[in-house]
DNA sequence: TCCTTTATGTGTCGAACGATACAGAATATA
DNA sequence: TATATTCTGTATCGTTCGACACATAAAGGA
């Protein structure tokens, strides 16, 4: 069974991705469908015939995100040899990625849809639970190291979970505020400076 | 020389102050007129006869933002008694605002416009310089710390000063996706607990 | 060749956007 | 009281938004 009917005159994985660089520039509000038509130089009822409608275009722009610069700087959770280094090279890939001529700066998931409007609250409630899920992955990888016993049991690890996420979350900031690779490199070091106080210190101690 | 013509009907002060949590929560652009015609409890002639236009309602909304809230958080980098203790003041403080019931979660100047969309590149603008005007602060009370013999001259003050700034920026995401005041009392924590590494690292070793 | 199927380009839909025209109401001054 | 001045409510301006109707074009299958 071949394909039926008057072919697609354009390359769908390329239009996506110059939506998804859309999206990730402007967010998801920010982004008018002539935005969209301009981008990927595609009339709207071609664009609506491939992807439905707006919403599932970002939605289908934020998994091939996942899939490209997401999986850059996430992948180092399950790869890195420890916890440490794992949070390490988040941070630093994450600081490459958010530099990368000729791309937007920051991520998408952080920057796609912060505030929720009228009729973006499943685009905004869905970034938000894959926020969290970097959190859950970042908070598991620490508890891994803590069953391995490269990492004691006394401190908080989901506060410093949640403290590395803020780091890298921030950076996002930092990248669209103009903040160079370097800039964001010394941030990371920055943050892993902590790790020694963080990863030593006992939980009856403070807030910590 | 005493007013001449009609009075105005309606609070001048309180409306503003209603319009200020309506950018707040939503940001210039996903804040419409009717949004705030409604949180105002103003009709959209008295509006633009009172403020001048949408982007002159954000910017007195913007100062109101910084003479309270704002003020509170930025406060300390004059009235602490030292650099370390600004820092963590600020860091603190913030938590406490980005977390106060019944107000907007997280920062007006951080999460306002964080895209530059058609007609909002001014605004967008705006919000960039007082964020660097927040970076320039903190590294200034960095130096003056220096230079008052409270800490030493080897480090990379400047990068240690945008990490804690893209500590506070994160937090303001961390706020708008539900953390806790106690989550970023401890991300504070965590954050400070870098001091010790940073304060006394030398500028010459690696990155920092 | 005819029919079915799918994609394309033109044009446009109702709704919401930011912003005002206008007439009437409420005040100070003359 | 008469006039000038300012504010208020209704109603609406032109534009842009996301989405789609429609006729036509281009392919496979009979």
């Amino acid at each position: 069974m071949t394909e039926r009917g008057r072919p697609r005159s354009f390359d769908r994985a390329a239009a996506l991705r110059r939506a998804m660089e859309v999206f990730w520039a402007q967010g998801y509000d920010g982004t008018s469908m002539s935005d969209l038509i301009a981008a990927m130089n595609v009339n709207s009822p071609s664009i609506y015939a491939a992807f439905g409608c707006k919403e599932a275009l970002f939605r289908e722009a934020v998994a091939l995100y996942r899939a490209t610069e997401g999986g850059r700087i996430w992948g180092a959770m399950t790869t890195a040899p420890s916890a440490r280094a794992a949070i390490e090279t988040v941070l630093r890939v994450s600081a490459e990625e958010f530099t990368r001529p000729g791309k937007p700066r920051g991520c998408l998931i952080v920057l796609g849809a912060l505030h929720s409007d009228d009729g973006n609250e499943a685009v905004h409630r869905e970034l938000q639970e894959l926020r969290a899920e970097n959190m859950k992955m970042l908070l598991q990888r620490l508890k891994r190291g803590v069953a391995e016993g490269e990492l004691p049991d006394g401190p908080d690890w989901r506060a410093i979970a949640t403290f590395y996420i803020t780091v890298q979350q921030g950076m996002s900031i930092q990248a669209r505020d103009g903040a160079s690779r370097k800039a964001l490199f010394a941030v990371a070091d920055c943050a892993m400076a902590a790790w020694g106080g963080l990863a030593s210190c006992r939980r009856d101690r403070g807030a910590l």
